[in-house]
DNA sequence: GTCTATATCGCGATAGAC
DNA sequence: GTCTATCGCGATATAGAC
């Protein structure tokens, strides 16, 4: 009943407002140390409150790495995919897209925690029983599908047809991305993401141009 | 003295025995469940002693993972790099040991626990303070040293030359074989990683052969 | 040299007072 | 909505029995 104008921005409440300190928390240590390191306590603490304080918000720390989780997942996929993300988007051309994902990989050169954080919880995740397996699962089918789509569709652009099955492409794409993050976390002066992606994508005549020319390897 | 022949076989102690029964047992559980998921309890019970009896031989768990890991990439390493682990070994033409490489992308379909233990200590190791953070260092090093000179030996054998750095494609090849795993963990139907591996080759110039001619892909 | 028993710690989680 | 108190669990450290 009050004068409140605009789509509902839904001011928070005292409960809301301490879920979204303690996500933050999370996602700050979770980056900083990994999942298995950090205990609901120090999170707590961080966000300044008792652990069983925590748990009255979130029914575990599992529930919490799954909020953790989406909020990152979302905010990723929102450049590249914004179909998924909010169906019905309209979307860039294919060439634009494709630039926009070696622009992301980049990025990501910036938050070495988030990335560690990305690379020991879907390796953690490949067993049954993880709590996040489904979710990665499900993620993984959704960026195959999503980068097959796009790489057949920025060949369409360009008229290079016939280069070979999309989905390999896509799957071998998804996969480089994964892997150089390992390498790259190990030795990053050694190791330029975005180069070496970019070096990928021209060999399969997908040139997301504005390249620097750097090989992307050193040492 | 006795009447042994041949270089010094070296006739073990109980201790000798007991330690090696030690690293059989942790070797299987790791890549059953993963270094985390298990404990020390575990392991000495798989051997037939007490926890504490098992840290009489091993100063700490990780000193156990680094015994666990270094028998198993050097059983690897023998068939593609014979040069790294017994210097001055004769190496096999160029192709034949990248036919070899494949192959042996191909047998690890056939130990997802140890695949799934490499998977979650790469990513775990790439923490500074973590036990085998070093030993995963200089191993990627090495491999992409090994991989560059392959390539480069592969592309002198067939003449075909300057298709690009053989050290980006080597960086590219390593990625691709670590991303692969986890797909293939999460969804093994899925993921060919042999034939993605292949395929990928091909794509470089380099025709391992022997293909199936299958996709690498379904789903 | 080989191993066991015991003690201590920090974890995730729950119950109930305020 | 947050606290204190407490549980059972697994990892780790040490003292000393065989």
């Amino acid at each position: 009943m009050s004068d409140r104008r605009g789509p509902a921005p839904h001011r928070p409440s005292k409960g809301e407002r301490t879920r979204a300190r303690i996500i933050d928390s999370a996602s700050e240590l979770f980056s900083r140390s990994g999942f298995r390191a950090v205990s609901l306590r120090d999170i707590a603490a961080h966000a300044g409150l008792t652990h069983a304080g925590l748990l009255h918000h979130f029914p575990g720390k599992d529930a919490l790495l799954m909020e953790v989780l989406r909020r990152r997942d979302r905010l990723d996929a929102q450049s590249v995919f914004p179909g998924v993300v909010l169906p019905g988007t309209p979307e860039a051309a294919a060439d634009q897209r494709l630039r926009l994902l070696v622009q992301l990989v980049g990025r990501n050169s910036d938050t070495p925690g988030l990335v560690a954080l990305y690379a020991k919880l879907s390796a953690e995740a490949t067993d049954e029983e993880h709590p996040a397996h489904s979710y990665f699962k499900e993620r993984y089918r959704i960026l195959r599908a999503e980068l097959t789509a796009l790489i057949a569709a920025a060949r369409a652009e360009d008229g290079s047809a016939g280069q070979g099955d999309p989905a390999v492409a896509a799957t071998q794409l998804l996969a480089l991305m994964d892997g150089l993050q390992t390498q790259w976390l190990l030795e990053p002066e050694s190791v330029s993401m975005e180069e070496l992606v970019r070096d990928f994508l021209r060999r399969f005549g997908l040139d997301p141009e504005g390249g620097t020319g750097a090989s992307g390897v050193s040492s």
